[in-house]
DNA sequence: CTGAAAGCGCTTACAG
DNA sequence: CTGAAAGCGCTTACAG
């Protein structure tokens, strides 16, 4: 209700022109201490805040704001890269007419990230958005960010790194519980959970650790008579699952419970439960990949959790627009919800 | 990449002034067939789409696009209200520098709600947000917003009316299925499951109507065998539950399995269980008000379903101004996702 | 039926 | 150190 202040009433108020009230609102300098100070009790009595559209409509024709998108070669993994790039899409989309530029460079090989971290940086983008697979050459990245203070979001995993960054993911750990109460839910306590993880050259990816170890807590925590057994099965993809060392054993032990896959191929299971003749086993998964879901919707999966990965692409990219533009960071604090999907709330997640 | 193409260009295309290309743009009149030919033409050609940031600070600032919110009073149903409030307070934050202005008006009984639409429509807002709980006056206010043709957006519920609306809310058939579905992980078929609905002398809420339907359906589909039995206890609010008939019967009954509650109060069943002396009953339920979240963190209810209601709130607001601005009606076709929570995921739904 | 001009609030290049 | 002016793209009131 109250009247809109612009910077001309301010101007006014201050007995200044406009243009000394902006290279105060700029930090231009060029401004004597005491016209400063003058204009800055204005400001901070009448509350002034700046209008956006208009700012965007002066400043988003001349220079658009430049975000570089370094994400995984869009064929890998499963296509699930589809996804954020989808988002970061449809957020450049709806920012179109604030003046925002997306660039997509793609990697899959470490190298291939570090020189185009180097490119990304060599041309002045504003803000980058991309993720942490490769810790030395994303400390890398971030130690040249540094430098020009260009904003660094990293997507789908939490990792330690040696400057700052924003992370815009699921918390690993907290899913893992979840996967444990959904599983838990399904079969009660007592018996043999089994958890499968991927193991590549570089060992367990670090969401897949984070959710083994939120797995385990969850029983433990809920598990007072030590009736329950959390065993691990780390498989590298070049190997076929049922043969798995100590696969046979588990299925076909009659206190097995249910199967946490802590990557996105819990696809892979109902084969391998044909292969040895066994029936009604839980299985908890992550991520909607079109196998997985196919096998949630043949009721062979329980439960998927999804990572939103869309979710994420998307307020990447606001995000980084609204601290660039506003210098307002509220964006780039997203917990990304531990989406639990059944059959019958797929189409509605 | 391609050139940004403005109004500037269009005019010099078709050889006019930007004055007549407005005159077409916007279907002021007062253009000789002639030349709104040839400016169609070029718009379309060009692929011309007018800058909203540009449009807006001119109108914005000017007339703002005036939404009115009616709402049922905020400290009733629970507080739930607050949600969907919040969401609208947060997209006209969003929104502000557009120029949107929002207005609250409150009803509780349907005399109001009736009474509060005639002011709306009198004051001429260009856009409504409403709950559609009385039939008869909401077909009141639809009659009236369609003369001026404002759009009228319903949360919550989707019920038959007698003229066009948009609805945002959960699909409720749908949950009730996703409440099937999870109560069934928990107990396995056969035995006794119990529903739980709120009545009142309007009857039964179309939406708890529908969450049992989707309940039932679930079942029947899932139980080749007929084993399970679902038995509804229809309650009206101002007796106490523990008495209602057939209540202690289906406790006490070895083959009860668990409960389905379709409204917002499954926090009730923990003290009729002790009550009875019973333990270990399933309970899914729905909304995350405060009574129920103390139940989801002591386990005495396994599932919650979220209507995510400050969600349905942003959503009514940014679709409407999106429609009211750019003729575009995509924001109002959200379906509110089926949202599962556990203690687990519980702070980061 | 059509055009020229003013202005939304902010930003910057230029002149002093 | 400061001000006056131009302009982002769109919209409209006014003049002809």
């Amino acid at each position: 209700m109250k009247e809109p202040i612009g910077i001309k009433q301010i101007a006014k108020l201050a007995e200044v022109s406009i243009g000394t009230v902006d290279r105060v609102l700029h930090n231009r300098g060029g401004v004597s201490k005491i016209t400063e100070q003058k204009i800055l009790d204005v400001i901070r009595k009448t509350g002034y805040r700046k209008n956006t559209v208009a700012s965007r409509l002066r400043l988003g024709t001349h220079k658009k704001v430049r975000i570089a998108c370094l994400v995984p070669e869009a064929a890998s993994h499963w296509k699930y890269w589809q996804f954020p790039k989808r988002g970061m899409d449809r957020a450049a989309a709806e920012l179109h007419d604030h003046g925002i530029e997306l660039s997509y460079f793609y990697f899959s090989e470490p190298s291939a990230f570090l020189e185009r971290s180097k490119v990304i940086l060599d041309k002045g983008f504003e803000g980058i958005v991309t993720v942490p697979f490769f810790t030395a050459e994303s400390n890398a990245l971030l130690r040249g960010a540094q430098v020009n203070q260009v904003p660094v979001v990293f997507l789908d995993t939490e990792v330690s790194l040696d400057f700052p960054g924003w992370f815009i993911c699921q918390h690993a750990h907290r899913a893992g519980e979840v996967a444990g109460r959904l599983l838990q839910g399904l079969v009660g306590l007592g018996g043999i959970y089994l958890v499968l993880n991927i193991i590549n050259a570089k060992g367990l990816h670090e969401n897949n650790r984070q959710r083994e170890s939120g797995f385990r807590k969850f029983l433990n925590t809920h598990d007072k008579k030590e009736i329950a057994e959390v065993v691990t099965i780390n498989y590298p993809l070049d190997q076929p699952l049922e043969t798995m060392p100590g696969m046979e054993r588990l299925l076909l032990d009659k206190r097995r419970k249910g199967v946490f896959v802590t990557n996105s191929r819990a696809y892979m299971l109902p084969p391998v439960f044909r292969h040895y003749g066994v029936t009604g086993i839980p299985v908890v998964g992550f991520d909607l990949n079109e196998e997985n879901l196919e096998c949630l919707r043949r009721e062979e999966i329980s439960f998927l959790i999804n990572q939103k990965p869309e979710y994420q692409g998307y307020h990447a990219v606001r995000g980084l627009f609204k601290f660039l533009t506003e210098k307002d960071a509220s964006g780039l604090h997203v917990d990304i919800p531990v989406e639990i999907v059944v059959r019958e709330n797929l189409h509605l997640v």
